[in-house]
RNA sequence: GUGGAUGUAGCUUAGUUGGUUAAAGCGCCAGUUUGUGGCACUGGAGACCGUGGGUUCGAGUCCCAUCUUCCACCCCA
């Protein structure tokens, strides 16, 4: 195959036979924020590198070495968006939400680009779905943010998930955590793994969530975040805690979840499957309290939580999840010779206009190809035209399942269609037919 | 970036110790007395055997390089 047409390293094309799964389920996630009042945002699919540098932290792997940045033909640096919050963050401080009526509930939907080497659950341009809670700093936010995310997994029929949740608390009581943290493993790091010695200095955190044997061995005995906490910070994430079990949102508390972008204060939660391979985290966020003013905003507390749809692809697939699938074809108009075609044609649009899925022969096949194309996208109903329906004024309508047949009137096809539809109850109806 | 595996028609695969025109199933197209789909039968199209080198009289089969895909590390959703 040569590389003109192959699909860039890391990149994925959902195929017509399989865009139903994804129109199902991102529906489903904007419409479940929307039941907490989470309206859409739509933002750039690059900003000003800046914007990421600032937000994410420069010293994180997603900025050092992952980001898709390059100098546009202005010479401005732009940075094609490795995660949503950024962006949105942006948009809230330039367009003012942030002085507005607060708190500013918004979600998203959307590709983002990050240049790594893909495996399962992991891509170059990958989509997310997420929410960004501007403005709200008492824990019952957490809860509802979370509650949302839970909400949204089973609303599209993922029960099977756990979620974990940690507080890595403030700028304040978290310098006190990661010189405490620091000096535990110092006093081992001989026994550290190559990575976690490099990561000492560099994200010490991180090793906690190290997989090798001995270093989490070492882990398992290292000073505990939530025990260095301060009293504003312990309170935030007690109260986050009750709030949780008042919503009935099974948890657990991970003391080694650590998130990688640099701006998370606080909560921090992710939801996690071992079905779907190594990368398991299907939902990932925390509060940002420090984020807008950091950003050169006002100092506004906030908080949100990101998606990966393919990982959700992968889980509703390992769990074997059967999506509601749509009809594609109503009726289909089988037509033999010019007249006949024409006659189809204006059949078709007349249908079309009430709202009918219908369609007839575009490749000028013989009737019986028709008739098996009509079978092959899954038509409900069909008809075929020729000289003597012509003559007699006269169709008959087909149920593709029953071969029942019904006649017609040549202009009464739409209000035939429609009675034969609602009495066969046929299901997967589009709002516009039902509103006829 | 590091490691392991992989690569033959649209898809899933066969291809014997290197030896003629590279097979099969599914799918696609067309037919099986020219006005009807699903089943069956018949026929057809479709592969520069990932790519580029090398060894050899001869390479889909062996060697090297490179790319892709997959899996793990790392990192994250």
């Amino acid at each position: 195959m040569s590389e003109i047409n192959r699909a860039v390293k890391g990149t994925g094309d959902i195929l017509p036979a399989d865009s139903y799964k994804w129109q199902f389920v991102e529906s489903k996630m904007l419409e479940t924020a929307r039941l907490y009042g989470f309206k859409e945002i739509r933002v750039p699919v690059f900003e000003h590198t800046e914007v990421f540098l600032r937000s994410v932290g420069d010293t994180t792997d997603v900025v050092q070495k992952e980001m898709y940045t390059f100098d546009d033909k202005g010479g401005r640096s732009v940075t094609l968006r490795p995660e949503f919050t950024a962006g949105v963050i942006r948009c809230a401080i330039e367009k003012g939400l942030v002085n507005g009526a607060l708190p500013v509930k918004t979600a998203y939907i959307g590709g983002c680009y990050r240049y790594e080497k893909p495996q399962a659950g992991r891509l170059r341009e990958f989509h997310q779905f997420g929410v960004e809670c501007i403005g709200a700093s008492a824990p019952a936010a957490d809860a509802e943010v979370i509650a949302l995310a839970r909400q949204v997994l089973s609303n599209i029929g993922i029960e099977k998930i756990s979620l974990e949740i940690n507080s890595i608390g403030c700028p304040e009581c978290r310098k006190d955590y990661v010189a405490a943290l620091k000096d535990y493993f110092k006093n081992n790091i001989d026994d550290l793994c190559d990575t976690c010695k490099d990561r000492l200095e560099r994200n010490p955190m991180r090793i906690l969530d190290c997989k090798s044997p001995v270093c989490s061995a070492i882990a398992a005995k290292a000073p505990v975040v939530t025990d260095y906490l301060c009293d504003d910070c312990r309170e935030h994430f007690e109260a986050v805690k009750r709030h949780l079990t008042a919503a009935g949102i099974g948890f657990t508390v991970n003391p080694h979840i650590v998130r990688g972008l640099d701006y998370y204060t606080r909560t921090v939660f992710e939801f996690v499957s071992g079905d779907i391979g190594a990368q398991s985290t299907v939902c990932g966020g925390g509060r940002y309290d420090g984020l807008i003013f950091q950003m050169g905003g006002p100092s506004v507390p906030s908080l949100g939580f990101a998606m990966g749809i393919e990982r959700i692809m992968l889980l509703l697939e390992a769990q074997g999840t059967v999506l509601p699938s749509v009809r594609d074809c109503d009726l289909y108009i089988a037509a033999m010779g010019d007249a006949a075609q024409l006659k189809a044609t204006e059949i078709c649009s007349a249908l079309r206009t009430d709202g009918f899925k219908a369609q007839t022969d575009i490749c000028g096949r013989g009737l019986k190809a028709q008739m098996k194309y009509a079978d092959k996208i899954n038509a409900a109903f069909s008809a075929v035209i020729g000289g003597s329906e012509l003559e007699t004024g006269k169709i008959r309508i087909k149920n593709m399942k029953t071969g029942e047949e019904t006649e017609a009137g040549l202009d009464g096809v739409p209000d035939t269609l429609m009675s034969l539809i609602r009495s066969d109850a046929l299901g997967d109806l589009e709002d516009a037919v039902l509103g006829k």
